[in-house]
DNA sequence: CCTTGATCCTGTAGTTGCTACAGATCCTAT
DNA sequence: ATAGGATCTGTAGCAACTACAGGATCAAGG
């Protein structure tokens, strides 16, 4: 096998997106956030880029891909930055993420729930009524056994004005 | 106990926001946006509301609740508008988003399951070297068996730059 | 060598769904 | 009468990009 030609570098910012994936201009707003560093220019003043900043958009792109916000990618980008992370501290914005996403799924799964029994009652006829509509209409067909504490006597229509 | 004196009007802004739980300047986004309609007005321009409005914006809170974006919402509301809704097309429309709700809640137990096994692996400790990170860092770590097509040669560090 | 088309540069505006502010007017209670 | 809330308008900000306009530059073909 042919000797490694040393570190890869002059990569155009079309090349750096098309190796990791990222959106051509995604990387400038992240360079102008401060994500990524200032890359070095060429005469002409446009963007030359190494196997670094390949690396770094590649963590920040699978950290996107795992839902972390920018700013939790910002925090555990300057943690390795400073070199002052410790596997503790990762793995206790990693769990903390992680409540997060688990959140998210019982909200989901709440909604899913609430989806799925309503369209099961739907007759898929030609009527007007519709038992969707009426979980959207009425706040009582949602939790049926709790009763609203605060609300305006009940007009005749839903969704009036027109 | 007194009679009730008929259908509510001349609420405020304000009391349209508490009955509803919307936030005070929603209610007038949505005006601006055309999800709800231009409420007649006091004489010095306060706006004026009734018990259709209520309901109008207590459908749009629970859709919001359940997920719709607001252009669904907007479509779901104009049909009946128009009066021209059938069980049928809301079904539909409440199936096609229960499948977005349901393909987000895989693409989140994705993300979980990911983040649930990296960290399992974590030690907890002191030391840089962290499980979470190298999944970060490195695509390979992400599905084992899966070979890199296209990558870059990789350098020696991660995350660099400063 | 010169042209042509692709790519690069900058700054700025649009996206979704709100939320918040500034500065002016108005209402309500004492 | 006056003090304090509440309302009015327009506009700016948030996340996290994405897309465009108008110009400069590069790379390949003739």
């Amino acid at each position: 096998m042919p000797a490694d030609h040393g570190i890869a570098s002059d990569l155009k910012r079309s090349d750096l997106a098309r190796l990791t994936g990222c959106n051509l201009e995604t990387i400038r707003y992240y360079e102008g956030v401060g994500l990524m560093p200032d890359p070095p220019r060429s005469p002409a003043g446009h963007r030359r880029y190494g196997s670094a900043h390949v690396e770094r958009l590649g963590f920040i792109m699978r950290a996107r891909e795992l839902g972390f916000t920018m700013k939790e990618i910002r925090g555990l980008l300057s943690m390795v930055d400073r070199g002052s992370h410790t596997c503790a501290e990762v793995e206790k914005r990693g769990r903390h993420h992680l409540d997060v996403v688990r959140a998210k799924i019982r909200d989901l799964q709440d909604i899913e729930a609430i989806l799925a029994d309503t369209i099961a009652k739907c007759s898929g006829s030609d009527t007007p009524e519709c038992p969707l509509l009426t979980v959207l209409s009425d706040a009582a067909a949602r939790s049926s056994n709790e009763v609203q504490t605060e609300s305006y006597p009940s007009a005749a229509t839903v969704a009036p004005g027109r």
